[in-house]
DNA sequence: AAATATGTCAACCGCACGTGT
DNA sequence: AACACGTGCGGTTGACATATT
């Protein structure tokens, strides 16, 4: 069935708003309040679409906005939230008082994403070039000239995407890729500014002030949407490397090697990881089947709860069908084990749902 | 000075979800 | 259960401003 149009759009007035305009709907505002918007522009006088009031309304009309550029700070935040959670603009927006997420999205999209680019950084998974292509080179499928490469966004859409004019070489010549990348298109002081930056905004960082409690919730979440998404996201899942903050040892390179694993990479954590989970942490698996945590993750504070669930969440999810295997078998359908591992999550994080889903 | 390219950001669109009937 | 409606979200567009040629 397809839905009728919210408003006659014959009659409406599209486009910017005049300063009339916007005094009519703050005079509105000011005497009814907000809510209700498709009775909005007859109350108000005005001829638009109640869905264009609102959108007036909360992007640009509402007292509390910030309308300056945004600090490095914010910034900063944008950045760290973008990598735990992804393109959850309104959620990012909400730890951003004062600006909207259509402010996040549109300082993403012209700022920080080419900004991320530029240094060699993959905007949507946060990870370098040249490690995506590396990974993806590993899988060993020869890329067709406009496939995807990183950039799992939700969508699917915001991607890197190759084209023939920007790497001009023949299917062929695929096993140049890498060493291509790496060591032409990420020169030595680039790679120095990269790991540089996602020291800085990624690791742990004493002068830090970000909330580490609500970045490991938002990885909570994400492991939580995530999971409850298709069966094809476990396998997109962006890594997550803002996440070891309180970690002293962790470094750009651990994440990179921590990052989601190719079975037979590395045979020998397999092995560990394997005999860890049938064993001890039998009690932590069954708390949440989706968060399957090792030893080594375990020697983590208690406030990496929900970072260390997604690192494994990817490990499990990314790189051994095995592990999904065992950790659903112990549900009787894989809805079942998804449904269980939300409720953990939100025992595990309460404030969650009065919190960071607070609309 | 004019044409063109690029960047910014307000606004629009379609879809999904929640709620009420 | 099915439908209508209101609302919110994320992706995209397009107008305008600015920079570059």
């Amino acid at each position: 069935m397809v839905r009728p149009p919210c408003c006659d759009k014959l009659n409406v007035k599209r486009g910017l708003w005049t300063a009339e305009e916007d005094a009519k709907m703050l005079a509105h505002v000011a005497k009814h309040g907000t809510g209700n918007w498709t009775a909005v522009p007859k109350k108000a006088g005005l001829q638009r679409c109640g869905k264009s009031c609102r959108l007036r309304w909360t992007n640009y009309l509402r007292p509390d906005l910030k309308h300056d550029s945004f600090t490095p700070q914010e910034e900063e935040m944008i950045i760290r939230l973008h990598a735990a959670i992804g393109s959850r603009w309104s959620i990012i927006a909400q730890q951003l008082p004062g600006r909207t997420d259509n402010d996040v999205k549109n300082y993403w999209n012209a700022r920080l994403r080419k900004k991320l680019s530029e240094m060699g950084i993959d905007p949507v998974t946060h990870k370098p070039f040249s490690k995506i292509l590396a990974d993806y080179g590993n899988i060993g499928g020869l890329v067709k000239y406009g496939s995807r490469i990183g950039s799992l966004s939700r969508g699917l859409k915001n991607v890197f995407t190759l084209k023939p004019e920007q790497y001009p070489f023949t299917p062929e010549g695929m096993s140049n890729i890498n060493s291509h990348l790496m060591t032409t298109t990420v020169p030595p002081k680039m790679e120095s500014n990269q790991e540089c930056f996602l020291n800085i905004m990624y690791n742990n960082d004493a002068n830090n002030n970000h909330s580490l409690d609500l970045l490991d919730q938002l990885q909570a979440i994400r492991l939580v949407t995530e999971a409850s998404s298709t069966c094809t996201a476990y396998q997109t899942i962006p890594a997550p490397c803002i996440l070891d903050e309180s970690s002293t040892s962790f470094s750009w390179c651990d994440f990179l090697l921590e990052d989601e694993y190719l079975p037979g990479d590395h045979p020998q954590a397999e092995q560990e990881n394997a005999a860890e989970f049938s064993s001890k942490d039998l009690t932590n698996q069954t708390q949440n089947p989706n968060v399957m945590i090792p030893q080594s993750f375990q020697s983590n504070t208690e406030v990496n709860a929900g970072v260390n669930g997604m690192d494994l969440a990817l490990q499990s999810n990314t790189g051994s069908d095995d592990q999904v295997a065992s950790s659903s078998s112990q549900h009787s359908s894989f809805v079942e084990t998804i449904m269980d591992g939300e409720s953990k999550i939100f025992l595990d994080f309460p404030n969650l749902l009065e919190e960071i889903f607070y609309y």
